[in-house]
DNA sequence: AAGCAATGGTTCCCCGCCATACCTTATGGC
DNA sequence: GCCATAAGGTATGGCGGGGAACCATTGCTT
């Protein structure tokens, strides 16, 4: 019958939007966020993450659970908790090796197209924002200062500060839908990345791109800032599938 | 202490990552999920959604949650379960009024300007998403038809018959994380679209977009479809804009 | 030295949701 | 006309997670 075939094809539409409403349970997503902060370098080694009642509300899962995602993080040498006033759960050093395994099964388990795509879309889309709409005055002095933030930094820092100095830029977008998509997706990229050596030859040539991009922002040309944006992530995108294809 | 301010700064930036794991409980998420389902016309007026078991399933939630859902979509009018063979759940034709202060709740609480811009950068990016790499044989086909269907749309369908074609780009562009959310922003535009008048100039004007559209998209030229999406997006924003503001 | 405050650590109880099984109704095929 | 089937409707037990209260530890302040 007409109508039932309708509902069939239809029921293939439905597939972008009837996806399971929770990824898994609480404890999973809360672990998974955790852990995206620390990859995001959002809290850098050896800083505190806020306290547990802190953390648990703004997660929105109980205090029972998130320690039960604490535990394990500490279980597996990501962080340490320390006791009394001034206490709290610190994040360790990685050493290099431990969690290797962890990060050869998340990255086996995205699909790397997607991935690179959406990050594109997203990073060219807050870049063409920015500058289409300006910046607030505050807006410049904080991508000012993540830009500046990058330049000066040690090698093994880079990589944070640049996350943050992207971060900052979706985060002056005017869309925190935007900005938060933008984090997700950032961290898959860097588990990508930290799967590929660090070469400084790319090093310099992203910084000099991070450069122009702020300079098109602030002199609010969209269409600049759109194409480097655009070049910028296609540099790292070849970078990836070049190692992991 | 240096730590501790230190903290406290990462804590500001820590917003875009820490937000709670879940919009609500599962009754909430799967109502608001099957709501994007009706809003985006995916099952449009008259036919039938998934079994319950079915949706349930794809939803992630128990049955008895999601017949908590229908009972309340019923209690407002929204969809009719038939009992026995061939029997289901219907989308009814919502007949204007109904649910009308349900759609200003809603419309009330959304950031608009977070929804259009978002809107736009994925329109955008999924145009030249699609452009630039070029769509398989039958994406052509999908799209094609798709635009097509919106051609010879009688007016009150013309909205339905729009908003697929847009999820049927996004769908098609490469990143499912991007049609995701596409869906998702969509169902939010629709609900604005949803309190300002049709006017038949407009529905020309953006048919005419439409067409210029799929074109550039076939014909892989990425900088038109994107200038096309982007003009087209505007038109939107600037519609809405001047009926909500 | 005493007290206070901020943090991690622990326990308890209750609610919401899930899984399962079963009942009821309507339709088509034998 | 009977029965198989596919759908909605109902009932029950179990458990995971949440909320709240409390304990334990530490370091600053007085």
């Amino acid at each position: 019958m007409a109508g039932n075939t309708g509902a069939r094809e239809g029921g293939d539409r439905l597939g972008a939007v009837l996806r399971p409403v929770r990824a898994g349970n609480g404890f999973e997503e809360a672990l998974e966020q955790i852990l995206q902060v620390v990859r995001l370098g959002l809290v850098p080694d050896g800083e505190r993450l806020p306290a547990e009642r802190e953390l648990a509300e703004r997660l929105g899962v109980s205090r029972v659970t998130l320690r039960e995602v604490l535990r394990v993080l500490h279980d597996q040498g990501l962080v340490e908790s320390r006791r009394g006033r001034y206490g709290g759960t610190f994040v360790l050093r990685r050493s290099d090796g431990a969690g290797e395994d962890e990060l050869r099964r998340r990255t086996a388990e995205v699909d790397i197209e997607d991935v690179l795509r959406f990050r594109e879309v997203l990073e060219v889309g807050a870049a063409g924002l920015c500058a289409a709409h300006g910046l607030s005055g505050e807006g410049v002095v904080r991508l000012r200062r993540a830009l500046d933030h990058t330049r000066d930094a040690p090698l093994a820092d880079y990589r944070r500060r640049d996350t943050l100095l992207h971060l900052t830029l979706a985060g002056l977008c005017g869309s925190p839908s935007l900005a938060a998509q933008y984090a997700a997706v950032r961290a898959g990229v860097n588990d990508l990345l930290d799967c590929i050596p660090l070469l400084v030859r790319n090093l310099e040539h992203s910084q000099r791109q991070h450069t122009a991009l702020v300079e098109a922002v602030l002199d609010r040309d969209a269409d600049a800032a759109r194409e480097i944006a655009r070049e910028h992530c296609a540099g790292t995108a070849a970078l990836l599938r070049g190692f992991l294809a």
